[in-house]
DNA sequence: TGTATTTCTTATCATAGATCAAGTACTTCC
DNA sequence: GGAAGTACTTGATCTATGATAAGAAATACA
């Protein structure tokens, strides 16, 4: 786990092998079984969780006690909620493993460390940033504009390699359907011949 | 113009008056008439425009040629295409002017300048990035679960001052519903008796 | 291997919001 | 100050998606 998470930040932020030395003090690990709730509501999300292995997601509730998926994370992905984790803010969201995990995680304190050490790692988290403002951009757009069908093509294109590792409702809940209407436009795709 | 925009730089990046100076030759005016379009889908967003007086929008156009509103500027905000500004890809947006505007605009030089210049700038553009990232989580949060009724009062929560500016039909676009569901949503609520 | 649990599909009915079509009120601007 | 355009409302109808319920399929588990 620590060596892949090493690997990780060594290959994508410019650190050094000497530089990274300094912040190995500063990197956690856990393994976590499917259901573990690593952060609730209200709770200010002082972890970065990086995936090495498995899947998580975070989430809201709200009053009907639906919940409504906000992002997926497997395999060398990111998640945390950056808003209470950077503003130190009670949190509006869950996370959860939703498949048996190996987890890295890091507080402020890594990053902060890191900015001091390198200039580079400083532009790696603004490109971070951008991408992710990127992504809810066009989610947004999509949002706004798309039907059922489109948000679900246009999910299993932009998430092809976890599609298959999700349950269908959490797709649902991602796209703002309930999963009876997702069942309906596979089937309707299905209809149409399609081959995903 | 130049005046109040380099106001709204000393006040909150933390840049002096001296090293503002050294930008000031970065820095741009125009004033543009309602109507006027600053970027078209597809060009690559190359400025970042800082509302001084009066309103810009930015919004996509989808096949059916209806355009979905994502953002509104007015004093003292900025407004570009994040990602084609960032990543010099061709921007999906339009942005055009809603209300007669007097505007600044810079291009990455500037930023690169003044980062470059002081660190607080760094800091500074890091903050701008969170609390966009903040305020497009919560939109996201509202379009997957929310009513119409309660995305509208949420706006004129969140949009309290420019409310009363905007044209019923963008405020529609900007939540996602059709100008006649608003008017419905505004009626219910004056029935409700509900005070803005 | 069989039972329990969870996930997915299907069917029926209900509804929020869309669409279409007029009509009314407001602006704007010669 | 009146014509032309623009913005807003209202009503009638339609539709995509939601809600509910129940059965089928898949998976977990013991």
């Amino acid at each position: 786990m620590l060596e892949q998470f090493k690997k990780y930040i060594i290959d994508n932020t410019g650190l050094s092998e000497n530089e990274y030395k300094e912040l190995e003090h500063l990197v956690y690990s856990l393994e976590a079984k499917k259901g573990t709730v690593l952060l609730k509501e209200n709770q200010i999300c002082n972890k970065a969780f990086f995936v090495c292995k498995g899947m998580l997601r975070s989430y809201t509730v709200d009053e009907m006690g639906k919940d409504h998926i906000i992002q997926f994370a497997s395999e060398n992905w990111w998640i945390a909620d950056r808003s209470s984790f950077y503003f130190d803010e009670p949190s509006e969201l869950f996370i959860d493993v939703i498949e048996d995990a190996e987890i890295v995680y890091i507080h402020k304190e890594f990053i902060k460390t890191a900015e001091k050490l390198s200039k580079n790692f400083v532009s790696f988290n603004t490109l971070a940033l951008q991408k992710n403002i990127r992504q809810m951009q066009k989610r947004i757009n999509y949002l706004l504009a798309a039907t059922a069908e489109k948000k679900y093509l246009d999910f299993i294109e932009t998430h092809r390699e976890i599609t298959y590792r999700l349950p269908l409702q959490m797709i649902a809940s991602y796209l703002g359907i309930t999963p009876e209407s997702l069942s309906r436009v596979r089937k309707e795709l299905a209809r149409k011949n399609f081959k995903p």
